[in-house]
DNA sequence: TATCTGTTGCGTACGTCGTACGTTATAGGT
DNA sequence: ACCTATAACGTACGACGTACGCAACAGATA
């Protein structure tokens, strides 16, 4: 092989390997990640890839924990709601800009990056001073808040592909109205006039702090 | 074909083999439904199955509304946190029954039982007098909590695969111990100790739709 | 320098999958 | 008795993950 000559020719590590993974995901969608075809990008032989990676399982694992790598940790002198607030915004902000990482997130075992960031949010809920039972459940409600709310999201902007929002919106309304859903129909026509999701996020995150907050203190 | 003679041999339909491969996946997992499996099981050719369904997808796709359609939808008259909270309980009860459903769930454009069953909820909280922000945000709320906390909670449980959870819990701890992740390490700790997961989806319910009450009327 | 050893890169090949396509069988209408 | 639409089926192809065996190389030992 040409080393250290005139073709540079990276090294294969598990790392570029990842980032480059990654990089595809973010593009092309998870589906079309292919291991032939990231070698190529990577301008390796497929088998290659195989010293670093146990499979490709294992690999989107890997993936998924390198999104988790990108999150802000909740800061550690803040007051325990404005501190989740911070880091819940900065994780749906990661999950949005790799729009494959939150259906991998659930059913994938999570990766060392992934148990820090856990870690970190009972921290903060722990030294924040909620009863037992209270950072129990609330750890649920929030991890379950940011990726839940994220995949419903991402879910409903994927619909229009490439499609006028408005002719598919009209469309599909008139399905819903004939068929007799007309709370439905209503919610799909907000929907359009709701552009604005990042709101939509922190105002439901807050009800849940709140109610956590409160909880703690009956 | 022997056709209504001494093989009885049904004929297949698409009701039939939604109903099959519902009844495959709740057993072997929606990644071993194969095509040619599905066929088999049901004494068919493998491309036969291609005259009642276009395409995997779409079959998952109907198998998922299959699903939808046993979820009790929210009782008329009640009060509307009490008719919620049974038809949220009908929709955990179902999705943990059928555990690959709600995976597929948060990928799969909705069929006529579950636009149905939207439409249902919409009409809940609406008549309920919610203000229409409310309403709107409500109802992400809970149907982000139904499905999200599902699809955490067998994520959970999947993970000792006929292992003593015992033996992995302590050495899962053992790791994050040394770690320095001792309150991750607490949180599992306190998993091992809680086996009633349906009482915490009701917990997280009510702090939701308490919120939301309290919201509506501010 | 010469040899040995472990690691990384790679090409080939196999088994599994979804499904396109062309053909056959059957049922219902005339 | 014929015609036509639909369902059933077998074969075959391309895409994919990856097992396997070999080649190229780096560093250690002498």
């Amino acid at each position: 092989m040409a080393r250290n000559k005139n073709e540079p020719k990276l090294a294969l590590t598990r790392e570029r390997i990842l980032d480059e993974a990654v990089a595809f995901a973010d593009v092309h969608g998870v589906d079309a990640l292919v291991m032939r075809k990231l070698a190529e990008q990577l301008g390796a032989g497929t088998m290659s890839l195989y010293n670093h990676v146990a499979n490709k399982d294992e690999m989107i694992e890997g993936m998924v924990d390198v999104v988790s790598g990108e999150i802000d940790h909740p800061a550690d002198g803040d007051e325990w709601r404005s501190a989740m607030r911070a880091s819940a915004a900065s994780a749906h902000a990661v999950l949005v800009s790799h729009k494959w990482a939150a259906a991998e997130w659930t059913r994938r075992r999570p990766g060392p990056n992934r148990l820090r960031y856990m870690d970190a949010i009972l921290r903060t809920l722990t030294e924040a001073g909620l009863r037992p039972e209270v950072v129990y459940h609330g750890y649920h409600a929030i991890t379950m808040h940011i990726v839940g709310f994220t995949i419903q999201e991402l879910g409903y902007l994927d619909m229009p592909i490439g499609v006028d929002l408005e002719d598919l919106a009209a469309g599909f309304l008139g399905g819903l109205e004939t068929s007799n859903m007309p709370h439905l129909a209503q919610h799909v026509r907000d929907h359009a006039g709701d552009d604005d999701h990042g709101d939509e996020f922190s105002w439901l995150l807050d009800l849940i702090l709140d109610g956590l907050e409160r909880s703690s203190r009956a």
